[in-house]
DNA sequence: CCTCATATGAAAATTAATTTCTGCTACGGC
DNA sequence: GCCGTAGCAGAAATTAATTTTCATATGAGG
C-alpha cells in the first residue's frame, strides 16, 4: 500500500495524485473538467460515479455520501476514494469544489432546454455568457495574447479587420480601446476595403483580424497576401481554422456553439474579454503614456460635456 | 419553542425564515448578499459570525464547523443555528451555498489589486466581467425588460440612440440583433443625428437609448422631446439618473465602477447581456417569423460565401 | 494454474454535526 | 426594585455521517 505513512490528506488536497492537477487560474481544482475527461479515473466504478454525478450535479452538491453511493450503486468507501483520487481532501471538500465549479462551468453540459419565460431567458443568456468567459479563460493561450499585445503596442500602424456583426463589434472595440492608448489604429469591416488596406499597408504595420468561425475566406486571403508582403498578422479566431493557419500569431477561442438559433453566440463575450485583455496589456506596455493619454481624454470630455462622463471613458 | 413539530429541515431549506428569501433566479439562496446585509440576523454573535466568514470565505468553505466556531469564538451549535437562520438545511448545505456564491460573487469584495502579469490581467478582466453579469442579473427588473421587448417587438420603427464607444457598441448590437428578426431599426451614435431623428420620428415609433452614466445630456434632451411628442422611449442606463428620469421604460443597471483607469468598464458585458435578453424576447414574441427570417439569412450567407458562416449568423 | 496487484464492500472506528437541556441575560410588568 | 418571561448560548449527549481497516474478489501477467 502506498502512503503507508498516512500523510495528512489536507496536504495533498487541491492537487492531483499524479501531480498534473487541472486547475483554473485561481489554483482551485477544476472538478467538472476532470469529471468530464475522466482523467485519472482508472476503474469502471469510478467512471460510473463520475457520470452519475455529472448527470445531476445539483443533486450531488446537496446529497450525502450514502445517497450518492446508492445512486451510482457503489459503496460509500468507493465514493471517498473517488474524491481523494480527484484531488480532494475529503468528500465534503469534493462537494465544495463541485459547487464552485458548477456555478459557472456546469450548465452548458445540461441538454439545451428551450427558454420561454423572461426569467428563463435572462438566466440562459447570462449563464451562457459566464460560461463562455469561463471556458475561454481556461483555454486561453496567454503567451499568444502577450505576443499579440506586444506586436500591437510596438506597431507604427494597426489595421483591424472583421466582417459580419460579431467581428465588426470586436474590431471596432479594439480600435476604441487602443486609440486611447496612443496607438494608431483603424478598424474596417468591409471586405473590399480590407483587401485594399492589406495591399497598401506599409512594412512594420500589424494587422489584426477577427473571425468567429475561422472560415472567413476573404480575411484568409488578406492574411495570405500580408504574409507574402512580410507584414505581421494577429488572428482572433478558432484554433486550426483556415484563418488561424494564415496568421502569424493566433489567439484561439474554441467554444461549443449552442443550438438555439434565436440566441446570439455567447462567444462574443469571450472575444470581447480577449480585446480587453489585449488592450490592458498594451496599456501596461507603456504605462505612463497610457495614463497621460487617458487622463487627457477624460478631462476633455468633462470640460466639454460638463459631468456627462464623470464615471467612465466613453458613455 | 416554535416548530415543536420539528419539520424536516430540508423542506425549509432554500427559503428565508421570514419567507423573504434572497435568491438568485435559479432559486438558490444568495448567501453572500445575505451575509453582507446581515438581514435576518438578530443576535450579536450571528453578526460576528457573518463578518468572520466574510473575512475569509475561502477558509470558511473549507473549514469544519468547529474551526469556524473557534474563529468566531462561538460554539458549534451557534454555527448550526446560524446556518439554519440563513435558510440552509444544514451546515454542509451552507458551505455548498457559500461556495456557489463565492465563485463569482465574491471577488469584487476584495480590494482592487493592481494587475501586471498576463495571467493576472486575464484573471482580472474575466472575473470582473463575470461579476458584472452576475450582479446585473441579480438586480435586473425583468418586468421592465419584458415591457421594453414588447414595445420593440410591436414598433413599426425603432430608433436606437447611443454615444461614446460603449453605448455605440450597444445600440449597434441592438440593431444587429433586431433587424434579423424583422424589426425595422436604425441605430445612430451621433448626437446631432439623434436629435433630428427624434424630431422627425413618426408616432408609434419607439426610441431606445443607452447611456452608461445616465448623464448624457443630449440623450436626455432627445427623450424629453420625444415625451412631448408622445413617442415612447426605453432607456438602458443607471437607475435614477437624468436619462432614466426622462424615459418611459427604464432598464436599470447599477454596477460599481472599478478604479483601474486602464481597464474598460466591465459594465459593457452586462449591457450586452441585456441586449441579448431583449433580442431573445423579441424573437419569441413572434417565434415563427423570427425562425423563418433567421433561417433565410443563414441560407443566403451559406449560398453566397460557401461555408463561411456554417456556424453562426454573422462572423 | 498460481501470484500479485488492485479494486471493492462490510463492518468498525472515528469524526463531525445536531439535538437536547440547562443556565444566563435582557427586557417588561408589577 | 423584584420577579417572570422570552429567547439566546453553550455543555453534554445523541445521532448521523464519513473514513479507516480489513477481508474478499477479480483480473492481468508470469
Amino acid at each position: 500500500m502506498p502512503n503507508s505513512q498516512s500523510p495528512d490528506p489536507r496536504s495533498v488536497a487541491r492537487q492531483h495524485s499524479d501531480g498534473q492537477a487541472r486547475t483554473d487560474s485561481t489554483g482551485a481544482p477544476d472538478i467538472i473538467a476532470t469529471l468530464v475527461s475522466e482523467e485519472g479515473l482508472v476503474s469502471a466504478l469510478e467512471r460510473k460515479l463520475a457520470q452519475e454525478i455529472l448527470k445531476d450535479v445539483d443533486f450531488a452538491t446537496g446529497a450525502s455520501i450514502t445517497e450518492i453511493a446508492e445512486r451510482a450503486e457503489v459503496s460509500p468507501p468507493t465514493v471517498t476514494r473517488f474524491c481523494r483520487r480527484l484531488g480532494c481532501a475529503s468528500f465534503s471538500d469534493f462537494k465544495v469544489q463541485l459547487a464552485k465549479s458548477a456555478y459557472v462551468g456546469l450548465r452548458y453540459l445540461n441538454p439545451e432546454t428551450p427558454t420561454t419565460t423572461p426569467a428563463e431567458i435572462a438566466e440562459d443568456i447570462v449563464t451562457k455568457a459566464q460560461n463562455a468567459l469561463f471556458e475561454a479563460h481556461r483555454g486561453l493561450d496567454l503567451d499568444a495574447v502577450a505576443k499579440a499585445a506586444g506586436l500591437l503596442a510596438d506597431a507604427p500602424m494597426i489595421y483591424a479587420f472583421g466582417a459580419g456583426g460579431n467581428s465588426s463589434m470586436i474590431v471596432n472595440e479594439l480600435q476604441n480601446r487602443l486609440f486611447r492608448l496612443g496607438c494608431r489604429i483603424t478598424a474596417s469591416t468591409d471586405h473590399g476595403l480590407n483587401l485594399m488596406q492589406a495591399a497598401a499597408a506599409e512594412p512594420g504595420a500589424v494587422v489584426f483580424g477577427s473571425s468567429f468561425s475561422g472560415r472567413n475566406v476573404e480575411l484568409r486571403r488578406c492574411f495570405q497576401l500580408l504574409r507574402e508582403r512580410g507584414i505581421r498578422t494577429v488572428a482572433l479566431t478558432q484554433a486550426g481554422s483556415p484563418v488561424a493557419q494564415a496568421a502569424d500569431v493566433v489567439i484561439a477561442i474554441d467554444l461549443p456553439e449552442g443550438r438555439n438559433i434565436f440566441r446570439a453566440t455567447s462567444t462574443r463575450y469571450a472575444f470581447l474579454a480577449v480585446i480587453d485583455i489585449i488592450a490592458n496589456m498594451v496599456a501596461y506596455a507603456d504605462r505612463d503614456r497610457s495614463a497621460r493619454l487617458l487622463r487627457g481624454i477624460k478631462q476633455q470630455l468633462i470640460r466639454h460635456r460638463d459631468g456627462d462622463d464623470r464615471q467612465i471613458l466613453g458613455d
